[in-house]
RNA sequence: GCGCCCAUAGCUCAGCUGGAUAGAGCGUCUGGCUACGAACCAGAAGGUCGGGUGUUCGAAUCACUCUGGGCGCACCA
């Protein structure tokens, strides 16, 4: 609502300026410092001050005295030494949000977006720096989706890599368990299998260091489920199969659900690679190394993925600096296959997977996952996007970065362009937290400020320990204020309040600022929280829950609320405010789309959630004895709870029933 | 050695892509529950935006540099 006034504004601005000055300029528009200057401002002086050498405050008064009259504005006011601020009529405003609703997001069209995130070795539990990324790519999504993409959310699978080898390894060497007793494992309600193989993964990453002859398990290991024959494979298909179910699971948790599971056994077994491997030697975005320390391989040189400013100063270092794409043996890298895979993604590399039913959500949303075998069941048609967002960790940039040069060396530059590496700083773990869950740290560690989580130390925080302590914590909170509510239900609410303090925990923090993961912190459900947001919400949903108890009628809104009352009622400054804030909603998701951050959705959530209240503190509404002032205060009230629940649904955040 | 990131209140972080008097939360101190339930609200104290130089009407924001921290730079993924 909020942008459409912008736009109109904006539009004026940048029209009078080719009327009065001949100038072609794109206007923006600021937010003044303080609410009492008005609701918009126009710096717009300060840069025609330049090109007309002449003061900003006199450029600013000629453009304001030009400027006609706006349908929706009030008056432009000259302020500082060359702002122009803008004040909105505002009862036309409010009658304009009034007669439009709140809106229910933007229909979907145009072309496909991919998101691929989460992205976890199907090998162990997730853990909270899975947490962030798969947080963080939902949030993402559902923003992109509220404001009408077309969206496809990939999960990535690699389930033939060294870390699944590595625990079929933990398995078949050195616990030689064999594939039934595997399965009893797995079928075992009592267990949780993701956290057995969490510990089994930190013991033969541990055996290998004590052992390091027994590497060669590995390279066999590897070697088997390369070939997809023989017992080993087998095992490590189960393995991967339903880690990864215990990993949907866990996502499913936090409301985070995924289209399609390409998995890397059938990159492999269909040759993506072999097609891209064709390419990229014809378009020669490679070559066979013949001399020095990669002889044998075919690799990228680095001046594709590197600056040319950094060039190396020797033909020896750019050699050094290349990065290998195919061993001597002839195998591929992961990058390699990462090239084929973002290849697929855009529809460029000219061969598809098939696929097949993994499960559907309780909401009707089917999850496909890839196969090598042609389908049985027809689906839905999965890559082929116009635009590519990879949530990957920013450790991983300089991969990303040899993926997107593959892209361009092939030709491909506008692919290239949309390739988008949405990066995001790792979650460590505070020291105190180290010592809370009796990890021990070396003198040098302690005075850190964090440590790194690590998946072959054992080293890290479980995503579900995490969010079952959550519901614990809230839980305790709910049985002490609604005893009277049945366990169930407040089993339920505690997990809502438990999901809702773990998203915006997650989301609070921009991408690129490292997470210092810290128990207390994230357990608190006060101040700069997903619960204080979900608890203003409820208060809002209270106030007419009690009013129709009480016998209160709800008017139609559009009918008793005449453009005289909106003024009276909007004269305050406090309401207005709090209905200004409240109308900038999709503003807000847009900015955060534009910036690629969740953490402004939040952050948004978060003021609006404040100034409710203090809305709801300073002002009664059911006590209201005036009937018409009572009625604009109820319009309000609901308007900002559509707002604030239509934020929280981008959020992935629910509203309990109570708090 | 090369590349990327970070440094803002005691602590944890924002700061809308260069704009007006730098903001939140936590913590500390003070005050507010007859209920639209205090997981809340109000107020106070707290800052040389790591240091320096530059760019211009104007810098926390851009450039250069120094300091201190982090992360990358495999024929691992």
């Amino acid at each position: 609502m909020f942008q459409d006034i912008e736009e109109k504004l904006a539009a004026a601005v940048e029209s009078q300026l080719r009327a009065q000055y001949n100038i072609q300029l794109k206007v923006t528009l600021e937010q003044p410092k303080q609410s009492s200057f008005g609701e918009l401002a126009i710096p717009v002086a300060f840069q025609l001050a330049r090109e007309l050498k002449r003061a900003p405050k006199q450029v600013a008064q000629e453009l304001a005295a030009g400027l006609k009259a706006i349908d929706g504005i009030a008056s432009f006011e000259i302020a500082g030494n060359g702002y122009i601020n803008v004040r909105l009529e505002r009862a036309t405003y409010a009658a304009s949000l009034l007669r439009n609703g709140a809106g229910s997001g933007q229909p979907v069209s145009g072309l496909k977006t991919i998101v691929e995130h989460t992205n976890i070795n199907p090998n162990k539990a997730a853990h909270i720096g899975h947490l962030r990324n798969a947080v963080l790519g939902d949030t993402f999504v559902r923003m992109l989706r509220k404001r009408g993409r077309n969206v496809e959310v990939q999960n990535y699978i690699d389930n033939t890599g060294v870390q699944v080898a590595d625990v079929v390894v933990g398995f078949h060497y050195l616990e030689g368990k064999a594939i039934d007793e595997v399965q009893r494992l797995i079928a075992d309600s009592a267990i949780r299998f993701d956290y057995v193989c969490w510990d089994l993964y930190a013991k033969i990453s541990a055996h290998y260091k004590a052992n390091p002859d027994t590497l060669n398990w590995r390279a066999e290991t590897l070697h088997a489920i390369e070939a997809g024959q023989g017992e080993i494979a087998e095992l490590a298909h189960i393995v991967a199969d339903a880690i990864v179910r215990a990993h949907l699971q866990t996502m499913y948790r936090l409301g985070i659900e995924y289209d399609v599971l390409p998995r890397e056994s059938e990159i492999l077994h269909l040759h993506f690679w072999a097609t891209a491997f064709e390419l990229l030697k014809r378009r020669r975005a490679i070559y066979l190394e013949e001399q020095g320390k990669n002889k044998g391989c075919w690799v990228m040189p680095a001046s594709a993925f590197r600056d040319q400013t950094s060039s190396a100063a020797t033909e020896d270092e750019a050699e050094e600096d290349s990065k290998v794409i195919v061993r001597s043996n002839g195998t591929v890298t992961y990058v390699g296959k990462d090239i084929a895979y973002q290849l697929w993604k855009f529809g460029l590399l000219g061969q598809d997977f098939y696929y097949r039913k993994w499960s559907s959500y309780p909401d009707g949303r089917e999850v496909w996952v890839t196969t090598d075998r042609p389908a049985t069941q027809s689906s839905p048609h999965f890559g082929g996007g116009a635009k590519v967002f990879n949530v990957i960790d920013s450790r991983q940039s300089y991969l990303q970065d040899v993926v997107v040069a593959g892209l361009r060396a092939l030709g491909f530059d506008e692919q290239a362009e949309a390739s988008i590496h949405f990066s995001y700083e790792m979650v460590a773990l505070s020291p105190r937290t180290c010592l809370e869950m009796g990890i021990e740290l070396s003198e040098e560690d302690r005075r850190r400020p964090y440590v790194e989580v690590s998946g072959r130390k054992g080293l890290g925080v479980k995503a579900d320990d995490l969010i079952d302590k959550l519901i614990d914590t809230a839980l305790a909170e709910v049985e002490d204020r609604h005893p009277e509510a049945s366990s169930e239900d407040r089993r339920r609410v505690a997990e809502q309040i438990a999901v809702g303090a773990l998203r915006y925990f997650m989301l609070k923090f921009t991408r690129n600022s490292v997470i210092a993961f810290d128990f207390h912190e994230a357990l608190s459900f006060e101040g700069d929280t997903g619960p204080y947001v979900q608890y203003a919400a409820v208060r809002a949903a209270n106030i007419f829950r009690k009013y129709t108890e009480r016998g209160g009628i709800i008017p139609d809104f559009e009918a008793v609320l005449t453009p005289e009352l909106l003024r009276r009622c909007f004269e305050s400054e406090d309401l207005w405010q709090l209905l200004l804030l409240a109308s900038k909603s999709d503003s807000a998701i847009e900015r955060a789309i534009s910036a690629g951050e969740p953490a402004h959705v939040a952050k948004y959530a978060f003021q609006l959630a404040q100034s409710f209240n203090n809305f709801y503190h300073e002002t009664s509404v059911i006590a209201e004895q005036n009937p018409d002032r009572r009625n604009a205060l109820l319009w309000l009230t609901n308007y900002v709870r559509e707002r604030l629940l239509a934020t929280l649904s981008v959020l992935g955040i629910e509203q309990p029933p109570y708090m």
